[in-house]
Order: C-alpha cells, then structure tokens, then sequence
DNA sequence: ATCGATATCGCAAACGTTTGCGATAATAAT
DNA sequence: ATTATTATCGCAAACGTTTGCGATATCGAT
C-alpha cells in the first residue's frame, strides 16, 4: 500500500510552500500562472487526491447527505433514492442511506448517526410515532432537513409532498365517473398524515359529487394484512371497485382477487395509488394515480440544493399527479 | 446554531488536558475512575459528540462501506442493500451508496469517489465493459473490494456470488421434469460472466439429461426487448415453455404473453430465476428459482467484517439457491 | 532615487482528535 | 532513607488542509 500524496510531498518536491500549492490547485489568483501549471503536472503526475477528512475538518461541512427511509425495498422509496442518487452526484454530493423500520427509536439512532456525521443536509420520510426532538437537535446543529413523502404535521418545516389530497381526488372521481356504487377503499396505518390527507379527500370527493355511493373503508398496516381484508369483503358483499391507496396494498388486493378468481374489470373493478410500475405488470393493467418517486427524489434533491444555495424557505411545496389509464376499470 | 462541543470545552471546564479528557471518554485504563466519572458525566451533559471528521483524519479511516451497483431500482438490488445496510449498521459502519447505470465511465467515477472518500471497504456489481484498472488503484490504497453478483472473471478477487450454475441447473431440471419439449430461454447481456455461466449450466443440464428438447436460446438487454422477444416466439412458434433468467426479463415476458393472451400453463409454462417478490404477484403465481438479493446482502457484509476482522482470504464463495414451486408449470 | 501599487508567495494558526513519551506524585520494597 | 514500582496525568506532535496576514520583489510613475 503506497502513501499517498499529500499538499506537503508536492511542496517539497517543488521547494515551495504548502499554502502556494493548496493556492495554485484551486486557481487563486494571487499564485502565478508559471507555478499553477508546474503545481497541477506534479499533482496529476502523483495523482494528488485531496484528503476528504482533512478538508472536512478544515471546513466543518462535508458533501455527504443523509437520506432517511421507512424502508430501502419499496418500489416507492428505490425509484425516489435512485433519482436523488443521480442528482446529488450531479452536484457533486454523495449520498448515506439510513432506513429507520418504520421504528422511532432506529429512526432517531439514523438522526444521531446524521448528526455525528455532520452530514451537509438531510432529508426524511418519517416513521409513525416520530420524535420531533431529533430534528431540533438537528436544526441547532445547522443541518438543515427536508421532509419529504411521509412529514410531520408541522408549520415551520421544510416539506416536499406528493400531491396527497389531488390524487385521492382524481382516483375518487374516476371511480365516480365509471359509476361505481360501492366502493372497498383500502388505506394505510391511519396515524400517518398521508393517509388521513388520502382519505379525507376521497370521502369529501364522493360526499360532493356522488353522495349515493356506500362507501367502505378500511385501514391495513402491511401487503398481508391488505389480502385478508380483500378477501372477506370480496367474498360476502356485492363491492364494484377496489381503491388501493398505495403499491404495497395492491399487491395484497391483487393476491387476494387471483386467489378468489375474481375477474378484473369484469366482477370488481380496481384503481390505486401507485408509483407505476406495478400496476402495468398486472393483467389486465391497473388504472392507477400517479404518483412518482423519481419525480419526487429529483425535487428534493433541486430543494436541497436551492436551500445550500442561499435560498431560505420554509413551506411545502407539492407534487402534482396524472391518472394512468389501464385496463381495470 | 449552537457551537459544538470538544475535547477542549470539557478539558477547559475540568480544569484537566485534553488528553485525559480523550482516554477518559474511552477507559483508558491510565485513567482514575474518578476523573472517568466527572468527565463522563459533564460529557453526557453537554451532549458531546466526537467530532466525525477530526477522528477520520487522525486515525486515517472511517466507518463507511462503499456500495455499487448497477441500478438502485431493482427488486435484486433493493433488498441487497437492504440487508447490507441493517448489516452494516449493526457493526456501527454506514452506508454510502453509488450507481453505476452499467456505464464503465460513471463506474469508474464511483471508485474514485470511494477512493477520495477513503472508504473502510468497497462493495461492487460491476457493469459490462468494467475497467479493472480501477480496481487496482482501490487495492494499492489499501481498501478492500469484495465483487458481488456481477462480478468479474479475476482468480484473486474476492467475490461473492449467487449460485448461478447451480440455480440455472435446477431451472433446467424443473423443466425436464414436466417434460417440456420445446423451450425458449430468456438470457441477458451475453458478456456478463453472470449470464455465462447460468446459460452454459442450462444447456449442459439438457444436454445430459434431455437431449431431445429444443433449446431457443435469446439474449437480451432489458424488460422491454424481453417483451419484443417473447411476441415474436410466441406467436409463430410452438413452444411449451419460456425460461426467464432475471426478474427484469420476466417482466417482459409476462407483459409479452399477456398481451397476447396466452395462458398459464395452459397454453404455456413458465419459469425464472428470480429474487422471489415480482413471481408471486402474478397470476398464477410463476415458478421460480430463488436467488435472494437479502441473503446475498447479509453474506457480503458478513464477509466484509470478517476481511477487516484480519481473516485474508481471496477466494469465491456461493450462496445456493431453491426451488420455489407456483402455478406457472 | 523615492514612493506607491501590484504581483507573488510563505508563515503560522486553526480545525478536533489520538497517542507516544515524559513528568509527577504516591506507594511499596529494600 | 533510598530506590523501584505504579498510578495518574499533561505535553506536544501529528493527521492534511485552508486562509488571514505579512513579506518580498518587481515595476512604473514621479
């Protein structure tokens, strides 16, 4: 294992100082052009490679991001992580990937680890039961936090969302506009403001504009628990649509249909709230509310960025979705 | 922003030097306990956290692995770096996650970002068309590389693989088995040593066992030229059964057939080698054999420990593989 | 020849930790 | 009383970089 070369090797090598090469590598103008170019032959001769640990010490910041999820294998979050991968390589960033279980004590650890790190910024989709005493301490350490997807309920915060309450919206009045009139709505853990803002738009959508329609709803916490539920509705009442609120209980209502030998669009129809690629795999393909986690890893990432940049905001901005017209409905 | 607090603030308070504040904090057996107490306390609190980046320069190590793969968004690779990351975790390492696209290029540029980044070890899938070069400076810094999945055709690499000959051989088996007659095999980038092997196993196994059978062997890049594929075979030929060598290509296959109406296993059947998600979300749930992207995950970082344990060892090991049996055959 | 401006560079401190070594005091052994 | 041993702690250097400031030299203008 060869040492590497450091500011001080080229330095001496040369027989000038360490502050005029660390000057001449960066382009400082006071360092003339004569020393610049014999500066960067030696270094690109050496293949000089700035130590990380010192400049981060030197500097107190780093190009690290921490990047906090419920869970890594979700069709959701990997497309979302994959997306904010590229762009902060793009700016030249790297990023940590932490997953908190859906755990607030291991969510709160992943905090701790971010902080301890001092990583440049980070950016969460909350677990249920999540302490906001974490992010205090993570505010006073000046790292600034973006939420995003899953987000706490809080006014001050700096929040990215996908547009919640518009896809419930759109998926309510597809399902009305196929006239459906009785509808299984399968929603997620209901403590999570994602589900409460989804399902009060959904509600509010039929209350408006098709009061007639009997409306079931229930509340799942995972695919297993989503495939039971299907499946004892499907059996004993006369339903029409399935609403899945999310990838994960669509697996579970297309399992429990398969298994039930219930025909799609033909006895049940089905809509969701997906991330899209899921739903095309199906047959036929599920007619599903977009809601992309690449679009939304992009944006966080632009936020992240325009937040180092200066530019201090603190208010949620939301992404908007599009219907996917399949062949379920 | 609050500042900090160092060795220095808690020394200074104490009235003792900052080295004794440092072995304090980490029971240097030089130490009183009484000085260990008064220090520790006063630590806990002001919330002392060491400094991350001054611990990384003075020791010149750090507790974060490097991770690359081709694509963050796949079944396979999700729920590998799931389980690496609860791995790691519990070994107090992190995570730093890069992708490749299957571009050597940006390959590359991952590997010298994990070498700026004095990462304590790298863990890779490589793409097709990798440039071991890189590979070489990573060892000459001193970082160990353990390859994974992908990996490369190198002797003295240390690697970790799925049993792909051994997966391939079973696939092979589970269709001679059924007495298929006329076979399509769905493979993958031909120059992938992974694709290879899984492709000379399967092959071998028939020619020993079943000589008879028609063997249609295509290669492919991605879901979508599966799909293109599978259309044309299917349409013209009479082929009894299609073999799907990654969950990507499934997909295709899938959409393939369903576009075409074709039944399972009726009309034809259906097998793959798969992480195990995506066939049983089908309907009828696809035969598969298992290679798990989650096992993998653990045993490679199981393995990372134990090279930075001081085990040096450079050899391959495998992870085998099962049969899980669905509706498709 | 003197002065001021400018170009070019080096000195030295600082970031927060770790660690080899020496210093001191207390205690035990002779 | 002297020496050896041990317990406890501090000094200072080192890791590699960045950066404010001062130093020197060069040059044109006066």
């Amino acid at each position: 294992m060869k040492s590497r070369t450091t500011l001080k090797k080229i330095s001496s090598s040369l027989n000038i100082s360490v502050s005029t090469v660390s000057r001449a590598l960066k382009n400082h103008p006071d360092i003339s052009e004569d020393t610049k170019r014999k500066v960067k032959e030696l270094a690109s001769l050496l293949e000089y490679e700035p130590n990380t640990y010192a400049i981060n010490l030197r500097t107190n910041s780093s190009r690290v991001f921490g990047l906090i999820v419920p869970a890594i294998s979700n069709t959701f979050y990997d497309s979302f992580i994959a997306a904010a991968e590229q762009k902060a390589r793009e700016n030249g960033f790297l990023l940590m990937i932490l997953q908190s279980g859906d755990d607030p004590v291991l969510e709160a650890e992943s905090l701790r680890l971010c902080r301890a790190n001092r990583v440049a910024g980070v950016m969460i989709s909350i677990s249920p039961g999540s302490q906001s005493d974490a992010f205090r301490k993570l505010e006073e350490a000046g790292i600034p936090i973006i939420f995003f997807d899953k987000v706490p309920d809080v006014e001050t915060y700096n929040k990215v969302c996908l547009a919640d309450e518009e896809a419930a919206m759109i998926a309510a009045s597809t399902i009305i506009k196929y006239r459906k009139k009785k509808v299984l709505g399968v929603f997620g853990n209901p403590e999570l403001s994602i589900t409460q803002k989804r399902l009060l738009a959904f509600k509010r959508e039929f209350e408006k504009e098709s009061p007639e329609t009997t409306l079931i709803i229930r509340h799942c916490h995972n695919s297993a628990e989503a495939e039971v539920l299907t499946s004892e509705f499907c059996l004993s009442n006369s339903i029409d649509n399935i609403f899945a609120m999310s990838d994960e209980i669509l697996v579970g209502v297309m399992k429990a249909l398969y298994r039930s030998n219930i025909r799609i669009p033909d006895d049940i129809s089905v809509l969701a709230i997906s991330n899209g690629f899921l739903p095309e795999i199906f047959n036929p393909a599920i007619t599903y509310v977009e809601t992309s986690g690449f679009e939304l890893g992009k944006l966080v990432m632009k936020r992240m960025m325009d937040y180092l940049g200066g530019q201090t905001f603190s208010r949620s901005i939301i992404l908007p979705s599009r219907l996917v017209e399949g062949k379920s409905m």
